[in-house]
DNA sequence: TCTCTAGATAGACATATGTCAACATAGACG
DNA sequence: CGTCTATGTTGACATATGTCTATCTAGAGA
């Protein structure tokens, strides 16, 4: 339940896309995170979760702002989680999910470009 | 040829994700940007073309690089095109395709967490 | 003009993905 | 225990996606 993915591999974590090339395998790792939310409804779900009170959200909450079926968003929920992007963690009746800021802010650095882009 | 998308709505520029619910729309441009980048190759592609001596390469330098076929390659640098990451342009017998910095600059601005987050 | 090369397009095909209905599981509460 | 409600899982199905082969187009140069 705590399944927690390697997200991007250590040694990414500083070297943005334009200063050298990826690898093979990081570009796989990374096309995981990519993939996750290459979606606009994991797009909305992560951002109604990060953008909920308090920084959690259950999914009561996030069921109600979609027209789509429970089984769906709870299909959503498990390609966020397995991503390594949201938890969820069962209190009482309801399951509560949260965002894992690091890892949004890891992929935000791998995006942003280094001046060596156009080197004059 | 000069296909110019979209890109993200100019008013998602400076709200993260997490400070506000991304609507319905915004997440269906956001996801189209995200599906681009949601291939190992693709990503790779962006890596080669950002980090090449100029900012710029060649279709022939990035097809060396992979174990696929032009026409696979091909269509990788369309998605990318249509997404509106890069841009090709002939020159001679070879077409140098360049990344758009804005571009990711807007996508790593959408990613990174404000401090709503987790409002202690 | 003819031909060679770089790159794009078209179409086929297998796999991946998003969605749903039906069923299963986990707590809460009689 | 029995039942109600909130989530999750399974399996089916249609559509999207990645890859290939075959074919086409654009320039270069003889």
């Amino acid at each position: 339940m705590s399944k927690q993915l390697p997200l991007v591999e250590t040694d990414t974590c500083c070297s943005p896309l334009a200063r050298e090339p990826l690898t093979e395998p990081q570009s796989v790792e990374l096309s995981k995170l990519f993939k996750a939310m290459a979606d606009p409804v994991r797009l909305r779900l992560l951002s109604l979760i990060a953008s909920h009170t308090g920084g959690e959200a259950c999914v009561c909450d996030l069921t109600d702002a979609f027209d789509l079926t429970g089984p769906t968003i709870s299909h959503h929920l498990k390609v966020l989680r397995e991503s390594g992007l949201i938890t969820g963690e069962r209190r009482g009746t309801w399951v509560y999910y949260r965002v894992h800021p690091e890892v949004l802010a890891r992929l935000s650095a791998v995006l942003v470009p280094g001046d060596a882009v156009v080197p004059a």
